[in-house]
RNA sequence: GGAUCGGUAGUUCAGUUGGUUAGAAUGCCGCCCUGUCACGGCGGAGGUCGCGGGUUCGAGUCCCGUCCGGUCCGCCA
């Protein structure tokens, strides 16, 4: 026998009893004549103490670092207990023990606090498991896997397996082919999401659907984004938005319960697209904080009418002005002011400078545009912005779209140095009434902002299907009557991501068709590669709607990182390598062959 | 496709205006130590400064190229 308990079990109430553990050398602390070996496996540690005899065996046998081994002994109460871990009170006195096996010198220690990098730790990912830091997300992520079952168990949804090889549809995302050896030139794709085999389902009466499944986006990475990444996918049928917000608004609270052990009382906020957008500019507010947009220009507009009386040519020039009252900054220093306009210079950000206006806790005011405002003007400006004594009012201006992204991002930003973005507080927000479609102006054409099963709002069907989606004056999309329809859509948003999206879907063959016309497709084309779909609506599909979570973003939340990698347990790095198993790599040229494929590498 | 930061001992990093033999911590090896738990003490080994080219009397340091890694923009229906 290896093992009868574990290191992490055994306490004072377990004094006396002859054990057997079995796990990693830790810690080897040796005294002369005893030794202290800290023995580690996935549940814990636990003290062994080696006499004298045992000692001296180490001399003709050392152990080291991350040996496999199993110590036959009774438990003892230490003398010196360690208040610091579970198994403290107690060690073992070994009477023998075995070296399951050596262990190479590991390159970084296995410690919370290790002295390894990231590139270290990848390439050594087997060993960066062992660190406690490291498992206790992998064992997070099962505990929301978990979670997430049970509740979807008890509303009585099912988890159906859908194929991994499918058929490529150069939409949206980038697919992922592998070749058919049996079907010579041609691909399978790897699923993007079961987005339509989940509606197929629907059709079929499985009217309750989940599966916690891959997805495959080839695409470039981010912190937050793996090419391949792990979806909580549910359908429901017979559902309205209603419906389906209110059951997984429910899923997430019971995750929260059940992993965190928050009660999430409140009522779920929710904002349609247009209010976030225009308060917070952006789609996914994180909500922690106040701190709102205010809109003093839109679309070369003056909301805020002292903005007519100005010779401030980088106002009266601009198409949009937005602002921010940051709490407590009224008191920054040239130095910081200087810091703020360097980062929104930035290239990422790409504004042209950053006007300010401080507004002093004795309610005087200064701004970096004095020779064109009065201090009354000053004064209407802060209430305009909703300013109070002892804010920083930072304001920027440009083009609309980049204007908005900018004053958000600064937003995050701000709310990030003075520490209104807490990890271990949690706030959900639903955005709905998302516009249906975007203008792509490469193709100067609609594409689907969801996707293009997602259906638009009933007030817009009519819309839809009255107008040509052809866009005659591509500067004057916004005209367009499809730039207003709005879809049946909804995002649940956790402190400023996206944990999830979804849609009500269309279910009409005929709807289904104007749609994939709208989106430039012709009959033929859809048909080739959606008739499948095309043809099981024809056969009572239901109406249905659903979401999907991202499984690995949530975690990563819950655990309060903004990186999903430490959620993983084998991630690929920033260029989409493992870099543990060294992929992806060639292959051989028989592989090519019995593939059909002929490779043209410069 | 682009921006930006980094690559120096097994590991994490420091290294000034270009100037003698490139340092620290930790890990590793050896000796000592019966109550440690970040054990302690003494001693030791360990470097193609990512790679290639250039400037210079002289390059870890400056320039060009390249590879690798991190973050971001584009991209992510």
């Amino acid at each position: 026998m290896y093992r009868t308990h574990t290191c992490g079990e055994l306490s004072n109430a377990d004094i006396s009893k002859e054990v057997i553990l079995a796990g990693w050398v830790q810690t080897i602390r040796k005294f002369g004549k005893i030794t202290f070996i800290d023995l580690r496996d996935r549940y814990g540690i636990t003290q062994l103490l080696f006499n004298e005899k045992l000692t001296e065996q180490l001399d003709k046998n050392p152990l080291g670092r991350e040996f496999v081994i199993s110590a036959n002994g009774k438990v003892n109460e230490r003398s010196n207990k360690n208040k610091n871990i579970p198994t403290g009170d107690i060690e073992i006195l070994v009477s023998e023990f075995k070296v399951l096996n050596k262990s190479a010198v590991p390159p970084f220690t296995i410690q919370d606090d290790t002295d390894g990098g990231d590139d270290i730790r990848m390439k050594y990912r087997f060993l960066d498991l062992r660190r406690n830091a490291v498992k206790k997300n992998i064992e997070l992520r099962y505990a929301v896997n978990r979670a997430a079952r049970n509740y979807l168990h008890q509303q009585k949804f099912i988890d159906i397996e859908t194929p991994f090889l499918i058929k490529s549809t150069p939409e949206g995302a980038r697919d992922f082919v592998v070749p058919s050896r049996m079907n010579a030139g041609e691909f399978y794709a790897l699923p993007q999401s079961p987005q339509t085999f989940k509606q197929l389902l629907m059709v079929s009466g499985y009217d309750r659907y989940y599966q916690i499944v891959k997805c495959f986006r080839d695409e470039d990475l981010r912190a937050d984004r793996q090419p391949e990444f792990t979806q909580i996918d549910c359908e429901m049928a017979f559902v309205e938005q209603e419906d389906i917000l209110n059951m997984f608004e429910g899923l997430v609270k019971y995750i929260f319960k059940e992993v965190k052990n928050i009660d999430y009382a409140a009522p779920v906020e929710r904002m349609t697209w247009e209010q976030a957008m225009w308060n917070y500019g952006n789609d996914k507010p994180d909500i922690r904080f106040d701190m709102k947009v205010a809109n003093l220009k839109v679309e070369g507009e003056n909301k805020f009418k002292e903005l007519n009386n100005t010779e401030f040519a980088v106002f009266n020039n601009a198409e949009t002005i937005l602002a921010i009252a940051v709490p407590g900054c009224s008191e920054y220093s040239r130095k910081q002011t200087d810091e703020l306009i360097e980062w929104v210079k930035r290239p990422q950000i790409g504004m042209g400078g950053l006007a300010f206006i401080k507004f002093n806790i004795d309610g005087t005011l200064k701004s970096s545009f004095d020779k064109f405002f009065n201090e009354d003007q000053l004064k209407s400006f802060s209430q305009f912005c909703k300013a109070n004594p002892g804010d920083l009012i930072l304001i920027l201006t440009g083009k609309e779209e980049r204007t908005r992204k900018a004053i958000s991002d600064l937003r995050l930003y701000m709310a990030e140095r003075l520490g209104l973005r807490k990890a271990e507080e949690f706030k959900l927000l639903w955005v709905t009434d998302f516009p249906l479609f975007e203008y792509d102006e490469e193709g100067n054409r609609w594409v689907a902002r969801h996707h293009p099963f997602t259906s638009p709002k009933p007030e817009d069907i009519e819309v839809m299907i009255n107008n040509n989606p052809l866009i005659e004056n591509a500067e004057k999309y916004l005209e367009h009557p499809y730039s207003k329809i709005k879809a049946n859509a909804y995002d649940i948003v956790l402190n400023g991501n996206e944990i999830g999206g979804g849609s009500i879907r269309i279910f009409q063959r005929e709807l289904q068709e104007k749609m994939f016309a709208a989106l430039g497709m012709s009959k033929e084309e859809a048909q080739h590669k959606f008739g499948f779909l095309l043809g099981a609506f024809e056969y009572g599909a239901p109406p249905h709607g659903g979401i999907a979570f991202g499984f690995d973003r949530l975690c990563a939340i819950l655990g309060g990182s903004e990186s999903i990698r430490d959620f993983i347990a084998f991630p690929k790095n920033n260029s989409g390598r493992d870099v543990m198993i060294d992929a992806p790599s060639t292959i051989d040229d028989s592989q090519l062959v019995e593939l059909s494929l002929k490779l043209d590498v410069k």
